[in-house]
DNA sequence: AGGGCTGTCGCCTCTTCTAG
DNA sequence: CTAGAAGAGGCGACAGCCCT
């Protein structure tokens, strides 16, 4: 498992998480110097966790409007202060995403909670999430698909992502509900195991004041039907990032309003299965959130 | 206006890797 | 073993600059 760990990275890898083109890389390489890579014996280029930080702050002066000319005659030192001078000017976002993906293929959770630290500094818990977590997870997305990181990465790093908003949910979970005419039920189906989103989203009905039940995964419909016995009003609250798939979403969207939608109870639905859903056969009641932001609005 | 830089891209050729 | 994908690197095109 070990070996699971990535170590050396080629080109292509550079590509997908500095999001500089290959060809490009190659011609700053040729021009300016600005890696030098080694070579398996047939020449092709491998770079180390080195290069890849060196290219990441590489990229970020440069869209900052730094010349790779100019930034090729700085030293690694030099290159270091300039990025912390960019991030001291507030425009920290960028930064923040790298030093978490630095953090991520390292497995180094001190890069992590330092990286965070200093954001939660600035800002509130709600404005890291949504302008360097969100960010940062439709990225892992990507470098997941594309094969650059591994399954243990993307754990790795949703799991401190998890841990995080969990002691900020327990900071506000202890208070007592202000808003208490409904409550939210939490929950994702069968093998939906993202539970971020949904993490997230309770921290956010808890600052509004409201109860919530957070059930997490796979809640088969027969368990919410049975929260329905306990509380007058309800609202359900699910993400369907892969489960139901596409052929059983409609069927499955049905026997959720069959059985849960009685009184005034809503169903709140999110994630990229949604998608599939027919709109038109929808109950009034059944709303469907194509993000995160337009979910906490309506809250 | 003209002419270097600079950054990026497309196209080409040759080499290497890999899935079947 | 072979076909096709992917990488290396050369050359040229071009837009957007900065300078004189």
């Amino acid at each position: 498992m070990i070996n699971d760990i990535k170590t050396v990275f080629s080109i292509k890898d550079l590509e997908n998480l500095s999001g500089i083109k290959a060809h490009t890389i190659r011609i700053w390489e040729k021009r300016y110097k600005v890696l030098e890579p080694m070579r398996t014996d047939t020449n092709i280029r491998m770079y180390n966790l080195s290069s890849l930080q060196k290219l990441l702050n590489i990229t970020l002066l440069h869209e900052y409007g730094y010349k790779i000319s100019k930034i090729a005659t700085f030293s690694e030192e030099k290159i270091q202060e300039s990025v912390r001078e960019i991030i001291s000017k507030k425009n920290s976002q960028n930064y923040a995403i790298n030093s978490f993906k630095m953090a991520m293929m390292n497995f180094d959770q001190e890069i992590f909670f330092n990286t965070f630290d200093l954001l939660i500094a600035e800002k509130s818990f709600k404005e890291v999430f949504k302008e360097n977590f969100l960010p940062l997870l439709k990225e892992l997305g990507l470098l997941w698909q594309s094969q650059t990181i591994s399954p243990a990465n993307e754990h790795f790093m949703s799991h401190l992502i998890r841990q995080k908003i969990l002691i900020y949910t327990e900071g506000i979970q202890i208070l007592k509900p202000t808003k208490t005419h409904k409550v939210f039920v939490l929950s994702l189906p069968l093998n939906e195991i993202h539970q971020i989103g949904l993490l997230y989203l309770q921290y956010e009905i808890l600052l509004q004041g409201y109860k919530t039940i957070y059930l997490g995964e796979s809640m088969p419909i027969e368990n919410l039907e049975d929260i329905t016995r306990h509380f007058s009003t309800i609202t359900f609250v699910t993400f369907m990032t892969v489960q139901p798939d596409r052929t059983n979403v409609n069927q499955y969207v049905k026997t959720m309003e069959q059985k849960l939608l009685l009184k005034n109870n809503e169903i709140w639905l999110m994630g990229k299965m949604t998608e599939h859903i027919d709109r038109k056969n929808l109950s009034q009641r059944t709303f469907i959130f194509d993000s995160i932001e337009e979910t906490i609005n309506k809250i």
